[in-house]
DNA sequence: CAGTGGTCTAGACCACTTT
DNA sequence: AAGTGGTCTAGACCACTGA
């Protein structure tokens, strides 16, 4: 193993998830921990805490004293809704060519759950950009962010909101995007939504309304989504919490 | 540090927790974890352990080089959707007092859907057991439990359905529930679901479409459940997926 | 019983932030 | 420069599985 650049979980980890997905491992059995940490000339712990990450993301499973092996169910997993970043990545990973389309940037006074949620007061200015990403032409998310407008630095166009937000938050605000705080919300799709969306008015969809921090824990967006369920399906691995 | 029953690091994390509901950490601020490793008497690995747990949680957030601290936002979350377990214990954790009604338990013959997730032919006979939580007298949640009839031992009535599914599948069934896939689907509400939720029909819900799996990552399970929005929304975490 | 994953230790070095 | 979290090592012992 080379240990230029990524951590070396980070390759060992890399390394297994490609020896799965060209099936090299008889049976689904993976070696045991201490014959890959011999074989790829690390310790079993930087073994370990690659195959944890592997464990979480639902591509192997583990048994106490039996070993280990690739999970067949969890590999067909596509959008992985708490791993969910960029709408192109999880676009693409669906197999289509996506395109995003600026449909409107403005600048507006803060409503009271957005002031809520940014830590703003109700009326301050926020910067509003709508974006819609479709896949083969077809509309699949449409979504909103709001950002303080006290954090935007200079003047926006609408080709500046092209890039994913958090790009946009680094380059126009300085600020580096660290996790969302997502509610799920379920609702009808009205007149303005259904139609960028193309579907049919009071259909049921799925809206994310998050805030997103930095580094800092400090509210530096207020995003809203909605999408189409047919074309976007979301999917988790749901365990049992530490009581 | 006492060592008796659950790991240390399951201690230590309960510990740090309970010091953090009892605002113990001034300024938000969490001890270095090499003091806490010399405090707690265990080593510095054990502590990281317990606040990566913890970070994951969302309870507490770590900058390299500045500290740990306190996630203030992340402790509002009472429902997390990628570790909720038993419903009576999400209920239990809005504060309310939760009741279960078994409304049905029959065998019917599996669905294509049902007969796909859980890796058995349609037709073949599966045990159905419909449950409603209420919070308070008011109707939360409706879940269709559907177990392959090949795994149930014995007969079932309808005080055995009463307990949590993974009760039911570990006396009933021998087998231990280890996790769910869960699909995410928006829906109107129909009818019979909208009755005996008291929602008013095709008002927009969340259905959860979830598979459950055993520690063999067999399917044992095909659970569906609908939610009154407004009385139980989900929240999760979003962070930034390794590529 | 041998082999496996689960837990824990003690210590090293690095990258980064703050003073 | 001092202090912090991030990564990694080498090794120990335990709990559990399966032949």
């Amino acid at each position: 193993m080379i240990s230029r650049g990524p951590s070396l979980t980070e390759q060992v980890r890399q390394h297994i998830k490609e020896a799965i997905a060209e099936e090299q491992f008889e049976d689904g059995r993976i070696p045991a921990e201490a014959d890959l940490a011999t074989e790829l000339g690390v310790s079993r712990t930087t073994i370990r805490d690659a195959l944890s990450r592997l464990e979480h993301e639902g591509a192997i499973y583990r048994r106490q004293g039996a070993g280990t092996f690739v999970n067949q169910h969890g590999l067909q997993i596509r959008s992985k809704l708490d791993e969910i970043w960029s709408y192109e990545d999880v676009l693409e990973a669906h197999g289509y060519q996506p395109s995003v389309q600026v449909l409107n940037v403005r600048t507006e006074p803060a409503d009271e759950a957005t002031a809520e949620g940014l830590g703003i007061d109700i009326g301050d200015p926020v910067l509003v950009t709508e974006k819609l990403f479709r896949e083969d032409g077809v509309p699949v998310v449409l979504t909103e962010n709001r950002i303080p407008a006290a954090l935007v630095g200079g003047d926006i166009q609408e080709s500046d909101a092209r890039m994913p937000i958090w790009d946009f938050l680094a380059t126009h605000c300085g600020r580096s995007l660290s996790h969302y705080l997502s509610d799920l919300v379920p609702v009808s799709v009205g007149g303005v939504v259904a139609a960028r969306l193309e579907m049919k008015a009071s259909a049921p969809a799925i809206c994310f309304d998050e805030i997103g921090y930095d580094s800092d824990n400090e509210p530096i967006v207020r995003a809203t989504s909605w999408f189409r369920d047919e074309l976007l399906r979301f999917r988790l691995i749901r365990r049992r919490a530490a009581m």
